[in-house]
DNA sequence: GCAGCTGTGGAAACCGCTTTCCGGGAGGTC
DNA sequence: GACCTCCCGGAAAGCGGTTTCCACAGCTGC
């Protein structure tokens, strides 16, 4: 491996000059010396060593992006978007998945802070378990002590910068649409309890309902993804309208409906949360409420950035976009 | 920031005891001091700065994968499958996104070295363009000769191990299965003619075709995306079976077909490459040929870490699935 | 002609950790 | 009891950069 040394011996230079040629310093450099110095490096086909530059300048350029599962399009969106805006800050991205482990996120932020990157991203569901939250504040604390910056997407529970989905009120605003198409008897399959963003949907949906005199829906409890959808499909009794709190789900429910020979939107209504670009052209078409995803990953990174010491936390509507797999009914 | 210095000032023991106690080594410490130092280091919330470490081990736990776009599931699986991988062998994933620019590949390639991370994996197909892929192998070489290793999951053109889909004899067999169905009249949805994942399922196919003694298909180039096979799908003349280079073109050329009311497969059959997790709830059921994403990225990761010099270049095989978007005919 | 700048190059301290090398004490052997 | 080993603790030399501080021009201005 070459190092700067090497560089400097070649062009005749001290380390000072070479290192002030070639990794940008406000110091000058007198033109001869200057050339001297590239063409050396060019030669010997120098490439800095960023653990060193890491080590002595006290800052990396890296940044940590911690998502749940990558192969879920949800988050892939929003991790490219916030990737997106790391590159226009010339900043690397070092990505974690959790696989929905918390125990993993707290043990990311820990690895990430090891890694002294320049901000943590916290992309995904909060989990409405106190004491791991607990742990992973502690964490964060930690870490922006040192001076790290972090950011989430999701629930406004961590005391750092959010992005936070209106996902209450987009699924009021969802329920209120589906209302008025007539729709009384609503199911929802809810996801699992404990994940805070799936709860809130549910309970933003019921709420509206109960606002609106009508009966309360079938709550269904079960896993966040596509398998989850289709299981909880499967116990609706009854219900005009299937509300999944997630698009995914709302896949995994369409899926059990056609097997079962129950034509949507015929038979039933199903609609879904968050807008998969994905998933556009699903057959039938997902009524859903639409989320911002890439420009969620993109803010989110730039609050963490952001050098105010306030905390701030910036609420993201959803958009309610009615297509094909609802109905107007009598 | 507290350093290892502080941890064992407070725990009253030299830096070399400390290092020793907190980050794995063959040296034994004694019970007394370790334990002294690890309540220190617990007191304190000493988090090791991994620059350093890098730095004084000149090695780093930290990998890179670089893929053209983590929105796409194809790369999404095979970055997933990778990162499982180096999550069993505790490694840290580094995260690049070219958006299908082979200079930002290069430009990934030259980072990472810099970072020195351990491995570097290149996901995605190569581009036939000389010129490039020399700068590419010429930055490999300069990354391997400081001792980095590179894999790469595509085209067998970089010199560096390899995980290399079966893509001419998957789409063979393809072709064959089509034929067997009946269909004489073929379209192929190419994607762009530089992009040797596509030529080289395009060319598999003809050949197939051409073996068989059926007459040449139609290729029709454009994007190797959703609105690329969209775009393509409306050019096709009068084909029986239209073949699109992968499933998210075959994606978007059905939505062009439902768009038109041209039914799948009753007026024609589509297919696709690749058999995308996130689209098997697609409806019609897309016919195409199955690659296993997670392995090969796993697989990649295994051969890139792998120590031997020789150059290892794996094929994986493509496993034809039939499914509804196609149909036998007279 | 001389004090005082400014602009540029180099020596060396330092970033935080690993690891080699050295030394001293405990235990074993004859 | 002398002599060897082991075992374990600490001092210090790196790892490859950045940056401070100093030195030495060459100018400017009066």
């Amino acid at each position: 491996m070459v190092t700067l040394e090497d560089v400097a011996r070649q062009a005749g230079v001290s380390l000072a000059t070479a290192s002030r040629v070639l990794n940008g310093s406000t110091r000058q450099v007198g033109a001869t010396l200057r050339a001297r110095v590239e063409r050396a490096a060019d030669e010997l086909g120098y490439r800095a060593n960023i653990a060193a530059q890491t080590l002595a300048r006290g800052a990396s350029n890296v940044i940590g992006i911690v998502v749940h599962d990558l192969t879920d399009p949800y988050f892939a969106a929003l991790a490219d978007g916030a990737m997106r805006a790391a590159a226009t800050h010339g900043l690397l991205v070092m990505v974690g998945t959790t696989h929905r482990d918390p125990e993993q996120e707290i043990a990311y932020v820990s690895t990430l802070n090891a890694q002294r990157v320049r901000a943590v991203l916290l992309v995904g569901s909060r989990v409405a378990d106190p004491a791991v939250t607990g742990r992973l504040r502690d964490e964060l604390a930690r870490y922006q002590a040192g001076g790290g910056r972090a950011a989430c997407v999701g629930q406004d529970l961590l005391g750092v910068d959010t992005v936070a989905p209106a996902n209450r009120r987009g699924a009021a605003a969802l329920a209120k649409a589906l209302a008025e198409l007539g729709h009384t008897r609503f199911a929802v399959l809810a996801g699992p309890p404990h994940l805070v963003t799936a709860a809130d949907r549910s309970a933003g949906f019921a709420a509206a309902l109960a606002e609106l005199g009508l009966p309360e829906p079938q709550i269904i409890h079960g896993p966040f993804d596509r398998d989850g959808g289709y299981a909880a499909a499967q116990q609706v009794r009854d219900a005009t309208c299937v509300f999944a709190v997630n698009d995914v789900m709302a896949v995994g429910a369409l899926a059990a409906y056609r097997e079962r020979g129950v034509r949507v939107p015929d038979d039933v209504s199903v609609a879904g949360f968050d807008d998969i670009v994905t998933l556009r052209d699903h057959v039938p078409a997902l009524t859903t409420v639409r989320l911002p995803l890439q420009d969620m990953g993109a803010r989110a990174l730039e609050l963490a950035l952001n050098e105010t010491d306030q905390v701030v936390v910036e609420e993201v509507a959803g958009e309610v976009v009615l297509r094909e797999s609802v109905r107007r009914i009598a």
